[in-house]
DNA sequence: AACACATGATTAACAAAGATAAGTATTGAT
DNA sequence: ATCAATACTTATCTTTGTTAATCATGTGTT
């Protein structure tokens, strides 16, 4: 664990990793198309390396460009919104939720917006709670059962377990970005583990393991949401504690719907 | 599921995790910015990775917010600072706890550097819960019983419903603003409320009520700590949405010791 | 070819960060 | 026990990153 994560660029060398000048890199940040992080009372830049690859675009990406056709290709490549939040890809959130509406709250506009943008997405719950959430999906987005068909919506199927759930998001992320969709978004529904007979000891070691590498790895945005009346506090505080990445967002828009 | 923070970086390895310089580094700790530890007799610098990624702000904050809270920076009567992070007094903060240890871990220095600074100081706990933190408090900063005997440290007593409380605090405020102790803190172990029979529901609108009038009102920092062992998940998620204020500092400075 | 627009270059002023040096004291190793 | 390396503090001085403005160059599109 002694390795130091160097991984935070300047300015300098941000513009040497990705070949262009400083300037461009200052209008990119200011503009937020480039997400950075500033340091110290001059407020200087710092880049993640990931940052800065989700920065650059794929040659290959997919044949029907969605976003082309918006007209907004080169904008919003390395972020998505979800209720008016800028989220870059690598990012691994939770929400949390105490009623039966809320768990449709973020979920439905966070998946229907992905796959307008035609990002592969991923819904992972209980059968039941899958059905409320498509019902409710397809009202706001018609075309879900044939993104289903196609393969662009993809439903958890049979996973018992927290190391299969790893070894099928694995899977299918590689196999996603082989076929050249690049940019990916996962669905959980927590709950689901419960129900699935995981513990949450199981569960939470799972969202650790995830968020070292697949979470990381991919440019894939993963929003996990807690239906808080089915966790003990302490569990939600370590729901909590496993999604880092939450804290540095407004968490009221995360919190109790 | 340790995770422990054993990775302490030296002044070198945090300069490089920051890609900045020592000098800066010694800097921002001597100013306060950067909370670290100090070992040994020439007290070096420790650094937990968890300090250094929270020093890091993120861009998407408005550059006028940032400049604002650096320009009074210095300015150290409208705020206190707990774990290297500026609170200004008005806030009504939360934090989350799960073990005997985490009891005390936040709630001692906010106690103990309030009472240094002659802030009148107010702890509501349950008597077993205040034998604790008193404990611990002493260790730390001797002077705690001839405090407690001055009333500069106030322990809460015989109250059971929460508009008890309210009337209580209430009293309290005014009292010490008319002889003179403008600045104050309260620490309240919401454990404390249970204890005392109150319903969540209680103890949720008692603190919906606090925030919006006491807690504005007087130059109070008001923390309130909740084991999350005691409590359900909703009721977590309850007591995160009634302490907005929290959701402005790095959350993961009051969540799951 | 003409156009619109993104990128690069240049300037300015300011404050913070970096570099350097001197002098102490603690560590860690021989 | 001794000694060199390290980290500390304090101080002064130089360099750099910041914003903001304007202009020139280059790119891709129609």
């Amino acid at each position: 664990m002694s390795t130091i994560e160097t991984d935070l660029l300047n300015i300098k060398q941000a513009a040497q990793f990705l070949n262009v000048s400083e300037i461009s890199i200052r209008r990119w940040t200011d503009s937020g198309k480039l997400s950075c992080l500033r340091i110290g009372g001059r407020r200087e830049r710092r880049f993640k390396q990931q940052d800065l690859t989700n920065f650059l675009e794929v040659q290959s990406r997919s044949e029907l460009d969605v976003r082309g056709v918006k007209g907004v290709a080169d904008d919003k490549v390395t972020k998505i919104f979800l209720e008016g939040i800028a989220i870059d890809y690598g990012n691994h959130l939770c929400s949390l939720y105490e009623t039966d509406i809320g768990r449709v709250k973020l979920s439905v506009p966070f998946l229907a917006d992905g796959l307008r943008a035609g990002d592969k997405c991923f819904l992972v719950a209980t059968k039941a709670t899958q059905k409320v959430i498509l019902d409710a999906l397809s009202e706001t987005y018609p075309a879900t059962s044939s993104d289903i068909a196609n393969s662009r919506l993809i439903l958890s199927d049979g996973m018992t377990t927290s190391d299969g759930f790893y070894d099928y998001l694995e899977h299918h992320f590689l196999q996603s970005s082989r076929q050249g969709d690049q940019y990916m978004r996962v669905l959980g529904d927590m709950a689901w583990a419960i129900d699935m007979g995981m513990s949450t000891d199981d569960l939470m070691s799972f969202e650790m393991r995830y968020n070292h590498s697949l979470a990381k790895k991919f440019a894939v945005v993963s929003l996990c949401q807690y239906d808080s009346r089915k966790f003990t506090g302490t569990e939600i505080v370590k729901a909590l504690k496993t999604h880092e990445d939450t804290f540095q967002f407004p968490l009221s828009r995360f919190v109790g719907f």
